[in-house]
DNA sequence: GTCGAGTGCTTGACATCTTTAGCAATGCTT
DNA sequence: AAGCATTGCTAAAGATGTCAAGCACTCGAC
């Protein structure tokens, strides 16, 4: 459940802010298909409904592919630049970075973890 | 009919003499399912079946996967590259990683709008 | 000839994907 | 508080993938 392909599309559409409809009004995906898709109650949805997202979301298609299991071939597609990506993390604004630099700081000063 | 994918993998196995249920016993796909796929009754085999052919008929997977029309891209360089380059958000440690996204949930989820 | 094995193919049943219609809960506006 | 919009989510139905069983045909061995 923690590194389902559920979990990852539902954060990163949480973290973009953007409800269940208004992707569906980008993508054409019906908002109940995309909820039981984050719930993983969806095995293995068709390449054109992961292309679609990967366009919207701004990611990777190749990786998310990867992360929904599908079986991907690509001759040199490796890990160096990949496994330093966090797609949540992608296309910030210049505020939500500063926000997120100086909570980065703060948590690292009082050196604690996660819940 | 001639560039479809169910001629090409048909004529692919006829090449190398093989009948269905030979394929059959090689891939796990049964030959009543296989015989449907080359008359093009089939329209999205699943990325296995596919997978399991290209190895047995020794062709490229991504090859079959153009000719099967689904939809193959590389990674966008826009995506991948130019978002990431934030010096204090590298390197991060997995428990920072999810408290920086589930912060900046937070932080989108108040200002959450609508187009 | 006929018998058995092998061939491509069809049918029916089941599983999964995908959508439409609608639900309860939350929030906003007055 | 009432009313309306929006949220995530579910149930039922339709479309499609997948397989087991079985068909009709061919061909060689007896």
């Amino acid at each position: 459940m923690e590194n389902s392909l559920g979990s990852f599309l539902s954060r990163i559409r949480n973290s973009k802010g953007w409800s269940l409809r208004h992707v569906e009004s980008q993508t054409g995906i019906s908002n109940s298909y995309l909820c039981q898709i984050e719930n993983d109650q969806i095995r293995e949805p068709s390449l054109q409904k992961l292309l679609k997202l990967s366009e919207l979301y701004e990611i990777s298609y190749p990786e998310l592919l990867k992360q929904a299991g599908y079986p991907i071939r690509e001759p040199n597609a490796h890990t160096d630049v990949a496994s330093r990506s966090i797609p949540q993390l992608e296309n910030l604004s210049s505020e939500e970075q500063e926000a997120l630099v100086d909570y980065l700081t703060f948590l690292r000063s009082r050196g604690r973890r996660r819940r």
